[in-house]
DNA sequence: GCATTTCTTGACTATTTGGTCAAATATGTG
DNA sequence: CACATATTTGACCAAATAGTCAAGAAATGC
């Protein structure tokens, strides 16, 4: 049984070790999926030897739950943030540029995520069809009262928002892609360039003066 | 050496048993990635025997190589009939229609290829960096000159394309999410309504109306 | 400083997996 | 049919990989 376990209190050792373990651990599961990671690529990451990792964790699989974990949180949070007292088109975009530098400062989280649900979401689809659902419900309702009110222009809230979505983690998830049609000097660039597009881009898609 | 090296003919069964096996391989690199893949369990989805995989096949990596080659010509098709000649708007929603329609009936595809490129297109970098390139550099002087002509309204055109990838395969590549949140009886209906909301959406962002 | 607990790792096992091969079987052709 | 050629597969092998374990090293508490 892995120290994960025990209801002991943790050693700095513990902390130190099992945050190393989970940073060289996102590296690797982002760039080869849970698969195509293994432990040893984790340990040589981690300048630490294979048994030690699982000293720490029972196994890979338990790895990969702490991450897929911690992830969610960080992962709904922008959305969470929407609020419906704001001026509702600021509100929206907003919350894109959240998630665009969501996609900036995280890209490896965001392909965790993107291998995870690709690969049918085995380790998450209780949590999609929980926590996310609702969430998107609600926020859902929010955007449908702005359309009612007229101060935003009539469309799918949800298929809005599966907008959102794919158009940030795009940056991330499909990063090589982006470099190979861009081959700009620095990935900043892209990013900035990004944000411009896509505020621009939702301001014109809820702007309510636009033609149904 | 397997079957396909030789520049013999190719008999009936070479070509019904590559065609299982094609099959087969879309199915389980789709839904596994590359790694997480393996010669036995597309050996069981198509009924052979692993020894029989590889005796028209060299090893695995040609069967993928094998899926990746047909890919790229059906992905970049829709980018192709793009015309200068048309109606911009017009020609901006047929084209995502069009990739839409690739996702709705092409899922496999759209997630062998976003599988691919996630873990950083070790296999498909230069064909990345080279004929789709330039076909999105060819793509977007047509739709810069929409734009020098007032047709469309301003906007940056490769990350519009990027806008249209991302939206469209998130319906493919994302679909276990897009059920979790939506949960409708068939999958067709996403489609039907991914179609309405992107027509509408894509006309706003060109409108050449709208404000800039 | 000594005892206890925590941490580390070399060496190991069991299993999975990509790939081989020779022998057996099926297919097609004169 | 007879013969050559193409196809199939059971039985392998070697490498990779998840995970174990016991013994030693380091840290911690008194």
């Amino acid at each position: 049984m892995a120290r994960s376990q025990t209801t002991k209190k943790v050693t700095r050792i513990q902390r130190e070790k099992t945050d190393a373990i989970l940073e060289a651990a996102l590296d690797v599961f982002a760039t080869h999926g849970f698969r195509g990671a293994t432990v040893d690529m984790i340990a040589s990451r981690a300048a630490l030897s294979k048994p030690n990792i699982l000293y720490y964790f029972d196994n890979k699989e338990a790895i990969h739950r702490a991450l897929l974990d911690r992830l969610l949180t960080t992962w709904l949070e922008p959305l969470h943030q929407l609020s419906a007292d704001g001026d509702p088109t600021e509100e929206i975009c907003a919350y894109v540029q959240r998630k665009l530098e969501l996609s900036r400062d995280f890209p490896r989280e965001s392909r965790l995520f993107a291998n995870e649900v690709l690969q049918g979401a085995p380790r998450l689809l209780s949590e999609l069809k929980g926590p996310l659902r609702q969430l998107v419900e609600a926020k859902a309702d929010v955007i449908r009262s702005w359309i009612a009110a007229g101060k935003i222009a009539p469309l799918d809230p949800v298929h809005l928002l599966f907008m959102i979505w794919a158009t940030t983690q795009h940056y991330a998830d499909f990063d090589v892609q982006v470099h190979a049609v861009l081959d700009q000097p620095n990935r900043q660039d892209h990013f900035e360039d990004a944000a411009r597009h896509l505020d621009q881009m939702f301001r014109r898609m809820v702007d309510p003066r636009a033609k149904s």
